[in-house]
RNA sequence: GGUCCCAUCGUCUAGCGGUUAGGACACCGGCCUUUCACGUCGGUAACAGGGGUUCAAGUCCCCUUGGGAUCACCA
């Protein structure tokens, strides 16, 4: 059997979204999967609604989400002579004719079908026109069949039929001799030998009339897979106003790509009752068909859970490197401070997004923050600055700040004094916190070194 | 409105004729505990409705209802 070849074709209007990203995500996998090729195409044809900046946007989105292209990125705005020789040679075969209609009189036609409720298609004025009006402006229209049926196979759907009288002859270029969509998608699928088409649910309507272009051009049609769309809390497509729908306000909202990924692969799709899946499990997992027929909604509380799994479970070096970007608006400068990747691996347990743990973080390099006066007398009682300038007394003595060694310390002093381990731990917690929801103390010990823990008990005993 | 698609807990889903209808998120309890979390144990919660087919239907068929998509010289 040939090689697979499967392609994402975004149009360059706006950012990589999340249905995109989904859509793209699929089509990767499945080319991984059976070791085909993954090729992207640019759909820039309205070149009014088109932008560099766009275009840049869904690359990065992409880059962020692990998905590499071999081919491409293709631009169908490179291919305007390619899809003027197709014209010509339908036109020349007469599977396409040029139609002298005006825009008014079609919007006019359609507005009187409606009223009349009659279908709004295109009434075959000038199908059968006898001769050409040299000098009048005109479209080109493709001469679809009046009757029969066109059906096809969905690899998700199932077999989808339409009558083609419902089809009407579309338009496959402008008075302006520009191409339209329905007729670049398949002269470039064609062009690029694309196997199998997985693209968004929003384009079944469109697929028995490009199928109809395949055979009149005498092309093998390509499998299909459409996959359904994405909804917000309230079933209706998903947008804005469900909030962020662009893949990269995720990364900085403080999500990593592979929980973005995990979470767009499971919606919709899924595997027994496994919820977690890496790129390569998935690559080894992912079938098309397995992909759910109906709709989804977009679950934010769920991304949030794998969000927090991945950085529970995430090397704390690279999680180090991802925070930096969060650091600075938050006042925390890493250098001459704790070791970065020590403070994360006390805050991967409780932290959910790297917002919070980025927030987590800022105690740490603030040696001089202020200390709350109601805090103070509720934890630094007299009781309380005594066992604390203990600890600071005994951790001056230490040499060994690990974990248990901490430990020991808190422990013995606890046995010796009769005290329980929180009347010291909170204290202490707030002294060298400020009184914040922070890590095991500790932790927070062993990360700050002895002279800053020390300095900060003493700082806060001298209030 | 025409056409097309869809329908299991609030949400994502497992189920592919015989199940106490399973898992996950969220939610609610218990436990753990130096704060906040993590973790752990348990709980609430679903086959849209109606007809068939069958010994047997969440699973197959039809209808109803509900939802979505699409009907451009946009993609």
């Amino acid at each position: 059997m040939s090689e697979i070849r499967l392609r994402f074709a975004p149009s360059p209007t706006g950012f990589l979204h999340i249905g995109g990203a989904r859509t793209a995500l699929f089509n990767w996998l499945l080319a991984r999967k059976e070791k085909g090729k993954f090729i992207l195409r640019i759909e820039d044809t309205d070149v009014a609604r088109s932008t560099k900046e766009s275009v840049d946007a869904i690359l990065e989105g992409m880059t962020w989400l692990g998905l590499d292209w071999d081919e491409g990125p293709f631009y169908q705005s490179d291919n305007f002579p390619l899809y003027r020789e197709y014209v010509e040679k339908l036109l020349a075969a007469g599977k396409a004719y040029k139609c002298y209609c005006t825009p008014e009189e079609l919007d006019r036609k359609r507005e009187l079908a409606i009223s009349e409720g009659r279908k709004p298609k295109y009434d075959g004025a000038c199908r059968d026109l006898k001769e050409e009006r040299p000098g009048a402006p005109f479209v080109v229209r493709f001469r679809a069949p009046l009757e029969g049926t066109t059906a096809f196979d969905d690899l998700i759907k199932g077999r989808i039929s339409f009558q083609n009288e419902e089809l009407d002859d579309l338009i496959i270029q402008r008075t302006d001799g520009t191409p339209t969509y329905n007729f670049t998608v398949v002269i470039d699928d064609v062009s690029m030998g694309i196997t199998t088409v997985i693209r968004g649910d929003d384009h079944v309507n469109n697929t028995p009339r490009q199928i109809l272009l395949y055979e009149a051009l005498g092309c093998p049609v390509p499998e299909f897979a459409h996959v359904p769309m994405i909804l917000g809390a309230d079933k209706s497509r998903l947008s804005k106003r469900h909030g962020a729908t662009s893949v990269m306000a995720y990364r900085d909202m403080g999500f990593l790509p592979e929980a973005m990924v995990n979470y767009l692969v499971r919606l919709g799709w899924s595997h027994g009752d496994e919820e977690i899946f890496t790129l390569d499990e998935l690559i080894d997992k992912f079938t098309i068909e397995a992909v759910g027929r109906s709709a989804g909604v977009f679950n934010p509380d769920k991304l949030l859970w794998l969000n927090a799994h991945y950085i529970k479970t995430g090397d704390p070096e690279r999680l180090a490197g991802l925070l930096l970007p969060f650091l600075p608006e938050r006042g925390v400068d890493v250098t001459g401070g704790p070791d970065l990747t020590a403070v994360v691996r006390t805050l991967q347990d409780r932290s959910r997004t790297m917002l919070e743990m980025a927030d987590g973080t800022v105690f740490y390099y603030t040696s001089d923050f202020e200390y709350d006066e109601k805090s103070v007398t509720k934890f630094l009682t007299p009781a309380g600055r005594e066992l604390c300038a203990e600890v600071a007394a005994r951790l001056e003595k230490a040499d060994d700040l690990s974990h248990d060694a901490v430990a020991a310390i808190f422990e013995g002093m606890c046995a010796d004094r009769g005290v329980k381990l929180k009347d010291v731990a909170q204290p202490i917690r707030f002294a060298l916190t400020g009184g914040a929801p922070s890590p095991a103390i500790y932790d927070v010990i062993g990360v700050l070194g002895r002279e800053e823990s020390v300095r900060r008990i003493r700082r806060a005993l001298s209030l």
